[in-house]
DNA sequence: AGCTATTCATAACT
DNA sequence: TAGTTATGAATAGCT
């Protein structure tokens, strides 16, 4: 959400993530309280890190007795719910099977064009669809690319930054030490003079 | 959080509190995926709304098996729910999922191997050169589309000329019959007139 | 841990 | 009920 947009897949960097997993999990347990007493729901939340270790909120501090509920409700008396709703899990299967559908299908449709004896047997209108599928993945690669480009650009402009500020720090150490030593031979010239000068 | 700061305590209105409630719901949900997905964590989340509805999360989407891990976790006890069961839906998603993302991979390592870089994360360069990869296809496929469309144009062509042929031959043909059928006609017309008419 | 620059979430409004 | 927008919150990348 800050200086750079994040992927949605697991941090790979065990440092960011050990960070990352403690600040959202605050953040979490935050928004799970203000959603009680705002709305006056109950909820309960337990996040086990993945060492195991376990973090929890429960709306009344009663983590036994919301499961309780939960496990009533779910095995108890609500079929109704599984006909005309499904479960986030659910709901998040449909969309990933789907996606992944989406994707397998447009990697064949290149690896079809690639490998199916080329252009070959293809007429104009698969010929045309083929054409407007490859642009789309142009499409989809320049943004990439842009995107790319732009990080790249903010890294070298945080580089020339830090290497503008060093050089200036140089310039004036080398300075500094200059008139130092204009001063020491200007003290030595002097000592070596025997007669006034003027 | 927005156009006004909000004051941590329930919201009076019930159309605002229940307004609210679906947004933050929504919100705290999200989150949890996003935890559980980026940190490699396992997350239940299970909200009963003031008139007792249930939503739900769980990072695999097994809250089953959450409840008896923190169950075991806090108490040190074995919990009712022993074993672990998915359900028929949640198996099928589950293996499809599996399935899909095998034939996504075997797909992008052929896909690798053609191109020589994966699709995910590519450098500025390694994009501009599927950049390059794709450009080189679509002009590849815009000269057979063209070449496909100049066939069809002259299949086409070949056509209109035999058409136009038979058109032809059929014009002489029915011009010959109704001349035919005139001279019929007009033998009739003799045979049937039993006077001189002039 | 603490600090911003950014992105995100969402309260009020339409 | 859903969509828009102005604004407050959360937080990624640093130090």
């Amino acid at each position: 959400m800050a200086r750079g947009k994040v992927q949605m897949k697991r941090i790979e960097n065990p440092v960011h993530r050990q960070v990352t997993f403690c600040k959202r999990r605050a953040g979490i347990l935050k928004k799970a309280k203000e959603l009680s007493v705002l709305c006056d729901a109950e909820i309960g939340v337990f996040i086990f890190s993945a060492h195991g270790k376990l973090f929890e909120y429960a709306s009344k501090g009663d983590m036994q007795g919301l499961i309780d509920r939960y496990t009533k409700s779910t095995t108890g008396e609500t079929p109704l719910h599984q006909e005309t709703e499904y479960s986030a899990f659910q709901k998040d299967a449909i969309e990933e099977i789907n996606m992944l559908k989406k994707e397998i299908e447009s990697l064949q449709q290149v690896m079809r064009f690639m490998f199916g004896g080329g252009t070959g047997t293809m007429n104009v209108d698969e010929l045309h669809v083929q054409e407007k599928h490859l642009e789309a993945l142009i499409y989809h690669i320049r943004s990439t690319k842009m995107e790319a480009m732009f990080q790249e650009i903010e890294t070298l402009k945080n580089k020339e930054g830090v290497l503008k500020a060093a050089n200036s720090f140089l310039q004036q150490k080398m300075h500094e030490r200059v008139e130092e030593m204009a001063a020491d031979d200007f003290a030595a010239l002097a000592a070596s003079v025997q007669f006034p000068i003027f």
